[in-house]
DNA sequence: TATGAATGAGTGTTCATTCAT
DNA sequence: GATGAATGAACACTCATTCAT
């Protein structure tokens, strides 16, 4: 409950920009319980972190089992699945761009990446060419698109269905040629 | 300068977690001086994005009339150019993540997707479909480029223009097929 | 267990710069147990206090028989005795200069004094002039020097045998003039 | 103003249990304030040492040129000089038994005995030997006299004069031998 | 006895902002 | 323009203490 109140306010107002008075206000329970299980506020973050990697995994392996879909429906999917993740996302998005932050980001896309690479093709190794065309080609666009999808959709006026059908029109066009 | 220190120090650590105390200390002036040029700490945000505004629709211009380079070109002057403004295109991505933020980013993207397409064709809309494929196949890849270059560069422990390379060739065949 | 970790810290760092946690954590026992024991923080001091004028008590019966010994090995073993119980003894020093704290320094100085007098003399008083003499002459120089023993052989770069010799020599002639 | 709230709280209540709340509150001031003139409160308690030992060495100066008197009626003088400085001189005693503190009391004494050293025989060095009989035998019981001269005073329910004669006595009697 | 969880009030410290000069 | 001083509210974090089990 309290890593759930985190991440949503974390999400929104960025960590610095939240308190962690609000976090226990929010979460309804104590502040020092907050403490308790959390050595400080970094630690929140930290384990917030700890368990989207973890889910990460978890996600990957049974995204290989469902080989039968098309790519668009594939990546559908992935989409629909990631909406239930889009805090974490901009959360992470939002850290990673800060000077003290590590490497949480390009961690992650490694994973995902050498987990999609033993799809295709099993000897192929994560260079850092595959590596950075994944990544700024794949990876961030798909992610920034969680991230952004409802603040633009309502810049743009328009409605998710559509704006995901011309997303996934122009990313899997470009991803995959 | 104050601006200028404001800027570098609200990308490194984010808008919040940047001091008025921190940005007078750096800058080396008084801290109350700054609020004789600016009404609040939000202040000296817009006067930040309006400034980028300013400067973006000023570059777009020039980008124009250098129209004898090829893509690959064009692509890397631009890349080099967009180096010169990393900080404040990190802070842009960083804070319109966030909830409280306007469609700063959103708009910017606007102005320069609709000067590309004036290049190419000078009848056609900027309409959702393209819109939506401009921004996340090709703004979002290229500012995130420069907002991680220096990091991902450690990362993968490779040098910049091998970096550069690489994300230059994925980056033009997938976003100019 | 909770006693002597209590006394340890609360010697090291003071009372009030002795949280229950660290007392808690130290001994190895819940803090709650400690709150079974105890009523409250200030019971734990007052429970070290009842201790060592138990102790004392107890100790000054046993130097009345040890009389064959002349002043400076009595002296000599009472400092190796006094060497056991530096933390608390600094303890009380400390705590008695404060403004709440009662009079347990005072008592203690008058329950030794006196026990002294009655060797010497039976018959004398234990009046202001003899304890102000005795307590400023004898007692607080004698706790003073176990007190800070250790942090001033380290200031003077000496050896604690040195020291304790000067001490002897210094502390006889002039109290026992 | 502050320093000085802060000498009275911390020597009634020591350092840790004396809050910069109350500091600020007691002397009248914004707590902010205080964090505008102290880097924190270990910085207030730095301050009032340092002023203590500049004030030392200024009047030990002061006190040479008095050479007129008997050893009695310059004690005395001090004593009465030192009543002044009752708390901080609580305050030193208190900090200098704890583990953290520095040799603050140790200096100040080595300052002190230099000084009296000089007068009486120039050639004379503070070796050990003469540091720990002057610091033990004569320091100290002063201090401390100060320090405990209320407290004792109300415990043997005596005044403060007939106290300070019985303390002159055999203070002098013993350390003068 | 013993413990993990919980809490209200407090801690030191920093914040954005203002004011008098 | 420019500054040192000032402030109330908030900050992250800890405290002594309690409770349910």
């Amino acid at each position: 409950m309290i890593l759930e109140t985190a991440e949503d306010l974390f999400s929104r107002n960025g960590f610095e920009g939240t308190s962690v008075d609000s976090i226990a206000k929010k979460a309804n329970v104590n502040k020092a319980l907050i403490y308790y299980y959390f050595e400080n506020k970094e630690d929140i973050l930290s384990s917030i972190f700890l368990s989207v990697q973890e889910e990460l995994i978890e996600h990957l392996k049974t995204e290989i089992s469902e080989n039968k879909l098309d790519v668009r429906n594939k990546l559908k999917n992935e989409i629909i699945y990631l909406r239930g993740k889009k805090n974490v996302i901009s959360l992470i998005l939002m850290e990673s761009l800060k000077e003290k932050q590590g490497n949480f980001l390009f961690k992650n896309a490694e994973i995902a990446i050498k987990n999609n690479q033993s799809c295709d093709d099993q000897n192929m190794m994560v260079n850092e060419k595959i590596y950075l065309k994944e990544f700024f080609t794949g990876f961030i666009p798909l992610l920034n698109y969680i991230a952004f999808e409802d603040k633009l959709c309502q810049y743009l006026n328009c409605n998710k269905d559509e704006a995901m059908n011309y997303f996934l029109e122009s990313f899997i066009s470009s991803h995959f040629k």
